[in-house]
DNA sequence: TTTTGTGAATGGCTTCACAGCG
DNA sequence: CGCTGTGAAGCCATTCACAAAA
């Protein structure tokens, strides 16, 4: 419906597996920990440790951006966490904007992890009148109608939409216009962007989603039929144009398999 | 150093691979989307569309739950919305506990995403004593010492985490030891959980990283060597332990191969 | 001897393309 | 004839295991 590509294009980013990118700010921030400590040297098997993942993949990463370890020693800290902050880009200034000043946007502006990783909060905008002037995180909220102008001043190329589904694709093609190329959406709706444009989503719910799943797998063990009985306010099981018999069944045998009236 | 195994342990999930639950939430919301203006039947094209994947990994995604598509005519859209749901576990009611009611602590509290998919609030706590009693989004604030007590008589299996870095794994252990199977860590640790307990992590900043990552090749199309260019409060490029020669250099040319004085 | 860096093996996910069903 | 369901192929990522370097 939109304009070509939608949801990250997945740009083949020149050699580095974007697996490898996404694991980058771990390593960063486990090592940024080491450095506060005044530890010189660290080994993959520590290192791999400390961020969650094995020493093999962690190898691998590394030797995706060059030979930069000693054998028989480990990895250099001061100097490992150099080339992982110049690798993504950390070496520079970022400005953002926070567009959607609500609990959640409030929330981000507030929070201390950008700033220390090199992006400056350049502005909050929020739609609603009321909010113009008040000060957010020691900044003052703008109106949305000044987007374009503090996009441009600013050269702020990451957006970062926190407002309702309902206005996200709406700011989106502004901060586009405008002249963003990177958007971090939290708003849950499935954004529309032109090619050579980034989105990430962060979505809150779809996480807690998850791990209901695997839940309800542990609990199923236990419990026999447990799905129905907990709760009480289930809507009713729709019955719908479906056939019986004829293809697969669903995995666990409790297919309703329901049949039209 | 911690127990046994650490983040996600990847329980291979009866059959349904993981990437594929990962998302089941996105069809759920397009299909909720089109319940709602009632449309009866949609094609594994549109609704892939609607979902941003594209249509041949939905319908294999589908596959692994039952056939329950009709050829020649797409998918029942109520069906389906009730067979998502109930392979996701949203059929039940998920009594859940937000520690740590700072900004992002509150905004998870206020958000409603949760509760229109079968997450309830059962409480949300603070170690603060000031915060006790104080109502938000219309709860009263638990103090951490009501932590255990309230995990046992809600029953809740399910925990967020929304603390400052430091205080995360006392706070996971505490969940933990009190029942708590699986949790969503919004602070920027990386917890140690026993064996059958899930962690799904949620980092702001690494978002925004991965995005300046993707930003930086972007730029640096144009612009030559951009690097060190923008930036006014870089810290000195470390010198360090690191011999010249040898092993293959970092991927664009540019490495500064320092040595030591 | 210790620990990196990396080919080779393995496994999982995505995409293709079409048989089969309605 | 249209659209689903799915083998088969291809691609990407993880893990193994060891040669090479310090």
């Amino acid at each position: 419906m939109a304009t070509g590509r939608t949801h990250r294009p997945a740009t083949r980013s020149r050699g580095i597996p974007e697996a490898t990118v996404a694991r980058l700010p771990l390593y960063l921030r486990a090592l940024t920990a080491l450095s506060e400590r005044s530890v010189p040297t660290v080994s993959s098997e520590e290192l791999a440790t400390a961020a969650g993942v094995n020493s093999a993949k962690l190898r691998k990463d590394f030797s995706y951006l060059g030979s930069y370890g000693t054998r028989g020693v480990g990895y250099d800290v001061e100097y490992l966490v150099y080339q992982i902050s110049r690798e993504l880009g950390l070496t520079q200034d970022w400005p953002v904007v926070i567009v959607g000043i609500g609990n959640l946007g409030a929330a981000l502006a507030n929070y201390g992890g950008f700033a220390s990783r090199g992006f400056r909060v350049a502005a909050l905008i929020d739609a609603d009148p009321a909010m113009a002037g008040k000060p957010v995180a020691g900044l003052p909220v703008r109106h949305t109608d000044e987007l374009e102008a503090i996009i441009s001043d600013n050269g702020v190329s990451i957006g970062v939409i926190a407002t309702p589904a309902g206005a996200a694709q709406q700011v989106c093609d502004r901060l586009v216009t405008a002249g963003v190329t990177s958007i971090l959406n939290f708003a849950p709706t499935v954004l529309s962007v032109p090619e050579g444009v980034d989105v990430r989503k962060v979505d809150l719910s779809i996480e807690l989603q998850i791990l209901a799943f695997h839940e309800q797998r542990k609990a199923g063990e236990e419990t026999a039929a447990a799905s129905a009985a907990t709760a009480g306010a289930t809507p009713v099981p729709p019955r719908v144009a479906r056939a019986a018999g004829g293809g697969r069944k669903g995995p666990d045998g409790d297919v309703p398999a329901v049949m039209p009236a």
